[in-house]
DNA sequence: GTATTATGTAACCGAATGGTTACGGATATT
DNA sequence: AATATCCGTAACCATTCGGTTACATAATAC
């Protein structure tokens, strides 16, 4: 399996992501993840963006940019103003391969619980103990019930 | 409200993440989301994670060092051999900052919703191109209410 | 002991990134 | 009409990024 990379692209498809690459990138800086929680009230326009960040105009113009690149924002002119709206379609693609890592945590979530349910039959012997046993025994289970020792 | 931008820094508190930006940054790079794909159900030798790509040797070994940076992946040394084993942990900053965008797709749903039983109920008179038309309608809703004319 | 395998590190490179100042077109205000 | 405001674009810059080849060390195989 030789894997070729960055062949996720929407295209004009429905006008919104470019790929799922654009939309990881514009997300990864924080700058831009901020800029997106300020719009997730209501739509606002470029200065009132930039008046949130202590950059230059033209880098919070670069930006949006890229947000709107990604089909994170959309623009519309009202006079000299440009409102910059949300739109969080584009995301969906990013909770989507977050999914198997959710299921993750559930997986972890469930061994944990096991492993001190079964830590428990056996602190039915050693009591002032178990507490504190099971707690640090927790920390031991991999991920996902990954074996540490490889096949 | 000026933002100071990058304070998310978890530091050695759990010794996974190393800052949101880290983890962020590790999963902008499809190479990086493949990698972690791959480790998903086992853990496995920096040389067959490799296999799986057609770069060089130490264009991976750079992507497993940013996500081992990232608290993504953990190494264990089993002789000549590495193995890497993925820890999803630090995706939970990612899926948190995720909630608010996945609780605005809800809220579209709704106001989709509504809007097609607002739009049944005119249907009653115009029955064939009622789904149709209510499937286009939808495509006009703004993103978690958002108005498209600001204030 | 020698040869092979596993894999990280260093140095290098071209492209990309996230910032800057200067400038200019469009719109609003005086 | 003159001036002010809004905000994008261009050009520039230092840094980072994601790749490359060359090299070296550690572990395993023969």
């Amino acid at each position: 399996m030789v894997t070729d990379i960055d062949t996720s692209d929407f295209g004009p498809q429905s006008g919104r992501p470019r790929s799922d690459r654009a939309v990881f990138d514009a997300i990864a800086d924080p700058t831009r993840r901020a800029i997106l929680d300020g719009l997730s009230g209501r739509s606002r326009p470029a200065g009132e963006i930039a008046a949130d960040f202590a950059i230059s105009r033209p880098a919070v113009s670069k930006h949006l940019r890229a947000l709107e690149g990604a089909g994170l924002v959309r623009v519309t002119k009202e006079g000299r103003r440009r409102m910059y709206e949300i739109d969080a379609e584009p995301l969906r693609e990013v909770d989507r391969w977050m999914q198997r890592y959710r299921t993750m945590w559930a997986a972890k979530l469930v061994a944990i619980k096991q492993h001190v349910e079964s830590r428990a039959s056996l602190a039915s012997s050693t009591s002032p103990e178990s507490s504190a046993g099971s707690s640090g025994a927790a920390e031991q289970v991999g991920d996902g019930g990954t074996p540490t020792g490889a096949s």
